[in-house]
RNA sequence: GGCUCCGUAGCUUAAUGGAUAGAGCAUCUGACUACGGAUCAGAAGGUUAGAGGUUCGAGUCCUCUCGGAGUCACCA
């Protein structure tokens, strides 16, 4: 029989070769063989053919040496496979050539179709956590990282068909919020972000910086008292210096001896009991930091569709620990706490109630855990956290999968590494933390510097060329960040980030201008792409875009279940590469048939959209010039 | 100290257990009177931290060692 693929929409040529290897494998040599486990890659650039298929894991079955066994396969597949045109075998890898009908094919089923590489709605929901800042600070470089991230795997399960839920928890309770509110208070003298001309989040962020001055200036002092000289020769530990012994004793004395401690927790105090005046207060400041974030979220092309507060939520989670405390997954100690003991699974024991009958940290979790479930019903749950909090993550999903919650299975903790910079951990101390708004400015500025060096945008209006202007800026920076595994720690080097040249986003980008000027030709000129039909001999450079588009689909598929967007950056980089390489080796326009030109430009039409459908799953947008 | 993660070229990084470890930056050298040179080509740069093991085959899996990070709060 002949496995001949017809439509590429439910089959394509690798699982095709896939299922005829286990075919020839279980008719040549008696035993059956799972399809989806041959070995099927691209051939390298030294050998001739398309696809290899490893054989080693046959030569057992066959008894036969890895040359011949390829070659038996390979025979069986040239006489039963009609795409295949020919085979030869290399110490025991068996490379096949696909025939240009098929290429010619799978063009076809490409150019014009937008939603080439993702999947129909599947009907599932999935909920995406992340940014989830504290409101008392500016956005800044770590952010960044969680956003991009965040966002771009939304995106990659959109495109795996599932419905996504992009949401945010607000921390905008709490010590922090309350140092910011307190500060403005005692020293603010009314001033306001407008009266400053200060950007509202910055604001606030600014009130915060000046009560840890403030603060540290009442440690610095207190430290010279007699009390302080007590405590330190009575529980210091051997050889102890001063300096080392203070550093640990900072939040003890913040909470036990600090004024300014004192009048935070006050202030705290008159929050959780509604004090009006308190209230007001708080939100005024809050009101500021939302109106902030939300211009730093529009400059980096995001949006939410649900957003949920701490303020409501971190009261949840005691009905979960009377429910936990019945089925006996939870403890009670002497003292009234509550416990869960995981011991068994590799971790420690972990409070989920103080013996005051308050909340900790994982109590509000497995509360809002359960709370979104039931206002959500999605099939799965994404977290995008660093990974400072994996240990975090690990207790409270066990603790969900005793408590028998149904989405249990389908919690996940999108764990990424920290950001650096070449100097080392940004530092808020040491004022080395990189704003994320500085950092959208910078990269605009040497996007304008570089542009108008090259000079090249005459006849455009102004505001397309600083649209053009900004998608290639954010395209460079996101980029930059994007393309980095997310469990790795990334070094963000400010200066390279900005790069325009070589391995970054403005070199994908450039390759997609240069096909729109070919686009736009085709309109000009009404040029027909019928005779692509009739192009043969497709050179190399062809081929490697054709092999590249080929495997976009499974690209996407894989960066959604991995939830890793990096997938999908390093592809349109190569994708980008094979172009340029294509762009320069090839004419299109003086193409020496009218067959030639239009399938040139038929495989450019593909590739440009394919680039601009993968940049978008990054939430990188392509400039029409630049 | 326990647990987890990481270690690839000077730097930043890629590689579902498959062929000679692939790129970019930086360095050096070339390429448009052809569709846009933010491009292309070439040179140089590697004991994949180290040592064992499993395998036909290991950067990838296992063990140990070294180096780095995170975490081990009735903080969030």
């Amino acid at each position: 029989m002949t496995y001949f693929c017809g439509s590429f929409f439910n089959m394509n040529i690798v699982s095709t070769l896939q299922g005829a290897v286990a075919k020839a494998v279980t008719e040549l040599y008696g035993e059956a063989t799972d399809a989806s486990k041959v070995l099927v890659n691209t051939t390298p650039p030294d050998f001739t053919g398309d696809y290899s298929v490893v054989i080693f894991p046959f030569v057992k079955i066959a008894k036969k040496s890895p040359d011949v066994a390829a070659a038996e396969i390979g025979q069986y597949l040239a006489d039963h496979v009609s795409e295949v045109k020919a085979y030869n075998v290399v110490k025991g890898f068996l490379n096949l050539e696909i025939s240009d009908s098929y290429w010619q094919s799978f063009l076809q089923t490409v150019a014009g179709n937008e939603s080439f590489g993702t999947t129909p709605n599947n009907g599932k929901k999935v909920m995406v956590e992340f940014s989830s800042p504290n409101t008392n600070k500016p956005l800044h470089l770590g952010h960044i990282r969680n956003i991009l991230l965040g966002w771009s795997c939304t995106r990659l399960l959109e495109a795996a068909g599932y419905e996504v839920i992009k949401t945010q928890i607000i921390n905008d309770r709490g010590v922090a919020i309350c140092k910011s509110m307190l500060s403005w208070l005692k020293w603010g003298e009314g001033k306001t972000p407008e009266s400053e001309g200060i950007k509202s989040d910055h604001f606030v962020g600014d009130w915060y910086v000046l009560f840890e001055q403030k603060s540290k200036a009442e440690y610095d002092a207190w430290q010279q008292t007699e009390v302080a000289h007590q405590l330190f020769e009575s529980k210091s530990k051997p050889n102890q210096e001063a300096k080392d012994f203070f550093k640990d004793y900072k939040n003890k004395w913040f909470n036990e001896f600090s004024t300014l401690g004192a009048e935070v927790r006050e202030m705290l105090l008159k929050w959780e009991a509604h004090e009006p005046e308190t209230m007001a207060l708080w939100q005024k400041m809050n009101g500021w930091v939302y109106a902030g974030f939300d211009q730093t979220y529009h400059n980096l092309g995001v949006s939410f569709d649900k957003l949920y507060y701490e303020s409501n939520t971190y009261l949840l989670g005691k009905d979960i620990v009377e429910d936990g405390l019945a089925k006996g997954v939870f403890f009670k100690k002497e003292d009234g706490s509550v416990w869960v003991d995981l011991t068994d699974a590799g971790h420690d024991q972990k409070v989920v109630l103080r013996a005051d009958g308050t909340s900790v940290y994982i109590t509000q979790d497995l509360g809002t855990a359960r709370m979104r479930h039931a206002e959500l019903g999605c099939e799965k749950y994404v977290y995008v956290v660093a990974d400072e909090q994996n240990y975090h993550f690990q207790v409270l999903f066990e603790t969900l999968k005793r408590l028998g919650e149904p989405y249990a299975e389908g919690l996940h903790h999108l764990s990424y590494g920290l950001v650096e910079l070449p100097t080392g951990r940004m530092k808020t101390r040491e004022g080395t933390v990189v704003d994320a708004d500085d950092l959208v400015a910078e990269v605009l500025r040497i996007a304008t510097e570089q542009s108008s060096e090259r000079g090249e945008s005459e006849g455009v209006s102004q505001e397309e060329k600083q649209e053009n202007l900004r998608r290639v800026g954010m395209g460079a920076l996101k980029f930059f960040i994007i393309k980095v595994h997310p469990k790795k720690k990334m070094i963000f080097n400010p200066e390279e980030s900005v790069d325009l040249q070589g391995q970054t986003g403005p070199y994908i980008q450039y390759s997609h201008v240069r096909i729109n000027g070919l686009m736009q030709r085709i309109a000009r000129e009404n040029i027909d792409l019928a005779p692509a039909s009739g192009y043969s001999g497709i050179q190399t450079q062809e081929k490697d875009l054709l092999l590249a588009l080929h495997e976009y689909p499974d690209v996407v598929q894989k960066a959604a279940a991995e939830y890793d967007p990096s997938l999908v950056a390093n592809f349109c980089y190569d994708l980008a590469k094979k172009y340029h390489k294509f762009w320069h080796d090839l004419s299109v326009f003086n193409a020496d048939t009218t067959e030639a030109r239009a399938f040139r430009l038929s495989l450019s039409k593909s590739v440009g959209q394919v680039l601009k459908s993968g940049m978008g799953l990054l939430g990188i947008e392509m400039p029409e010039r630049m």
